[in-house]
DNA sequence: ATAATAGGGGTGGTCAGACCACTTTTAATT
DNA sequence: AATTAAAAGTGGTCTGACCACCCCTATTAT
């Protein structure tokens, strides 16, 4: 596995080792790992080490640890923890600018690939959260919501889990940069338009219409300015 | 800041002060981080907590730690220790797919990006690593390094640093499903000679070039597959 | 017999202290 | 002044104590 392991510290060992428990005992997503004492006694190693293993794990919410329960394994889940690390990632204008940049990226490469393999169900669900933005903006409501899951829609239905939890990354760093500001400048009827043309080109697997679409709305979005 | 607060682990909140700490003491890449004593002093708690925080930070590459000298902040650099987490992150064949595709879209955004951006001086590199390249060629080597430092070169000259480190990543964790296999199917020449395309495209400032020559460039790249 | 409560055991959360390996700084010796 | 040794400081790991919370079991009340 690793080439050389003789300078790894026990809590990377440890790394290594949760993860060899994990493939055994064949545990997945949601599994309780076993306690904190069985694994340092398992494993032959202080608490502490294991403690500072797992807290590692759970800052990239690959785990969950409840007090009083137990350490269950996650799916990479995005979570209020990510916004801790953002402070630490953005730490200039550079890197601020760059992360909407890519974030203005991906986007257009996941709206490539749903448009190759979106499926019906994703088609009936943004047509849904289509109906429920107009709705809204017929009551003179703001559709924020609505517009955040119309792009994780998007998202997921690129059928690519590491691209979508890039994107998803990029949105919760961008909380920390963009306060407040989910708020649109474009008029709420005109993102729905553009939803909508983007929603016709995904249904016809266009993958030419669906980038330059979501190009179209992406520009006029001072969001991504 | 944080939006609540109240729920946070004890490492949770010493990151954030950690956080404040940089900041306000205006410590940047390189500087050293106060002890892991002062900092259990300076913010009340426990050295455990300390440690705990720590430890997060550094499986991200956020800083190092190092026995007897102390504690330093890192340009969220690319390491071993990203080989551990890949072992979480990819854990089925799925996750291995997704992984090759990402690598194969970043590629592409990269070259469009550098072929906006490129400076002479990133010119200048990837001249020469094409010109080693071919005198290992010539001498029955295979140029695996330089075909590294090739696509390294465009994606520092994309001056996307976060996209840069998303590709580093995929590159990395790439490695442990690809044991071995950084050899190429494709013959050596042909991959120099698509090199030199991507670098005419390049000086160009030709996107649409660049990008075609790349989408070819991985087409015939088994290594994609 | 069923429902509610209490207690016990187990889990994670945090702290303090001890001691070790290594590095840097200071003091002593040449 | 240069070299060597000792002291101080740093991170690395372990142990043990105690707390907050959760779940399960046993007991009590209805």
């Amino acid at each position: 596995m690793l080439g050389d392991s003789q300078n790894l510290k026990l809590y990377q060992e440890v790394l290594l080792k949760i993860n060899d428990i994990i493939e055994e005992d064949k545990l997945t997503i949601g599994d309780r790992l076993p306690s904190e004492r069985e694994l340092a006694e398992r494993l032959n190693v202080g608490r502490s080490s294991v403690r500072e293993a797992l807290r590692a794990l759970e800052l990239l919410g690959l785990i969950s640890t409840r007090r009083g329960e137990g350490t269950y394994i996650e799916d990479h889940n995005s979570h209020r923890l990510v916004e801790i690390i953002s402070f630490y990632v953005l730490r200039n204008e550079k890197a601020k600018k760059d992360l909407l940049e890519l974030r203005k990226i991906i986007e257009i490469d996941l709206v490539r690939l749903a448009a190759e393999r979106i499926t019906k169900e994703y088609i009936q669900e943004l047509e849904e959260i289509l109906k429920r933005s107009e709705e809204k903006v017929k009551s003179g409501e703001i559709p924020l919501n609505e517009d955040y899951l119309f792009h994780k829609t998007i998202a997921l239905a690129s059928d690519n889990k590491l691209l979508y939890k890039i994107w998803n990354m990029a949105i919760e760093y961008g909380k920390t940069i963009l306060e407040g500001s989910l708020e649109r400048n474009g008029r709420p009827e005109v993102s729905i338009s553009e939803h909508k043309k983007i929603i016709r080109a995904l249904k016809d697997k266009n993958v030419k219409e669906a980038e330059q679409q979501m190009r179209a709305h992406l520009a006029k979005s001072e969001f991504y300015a």
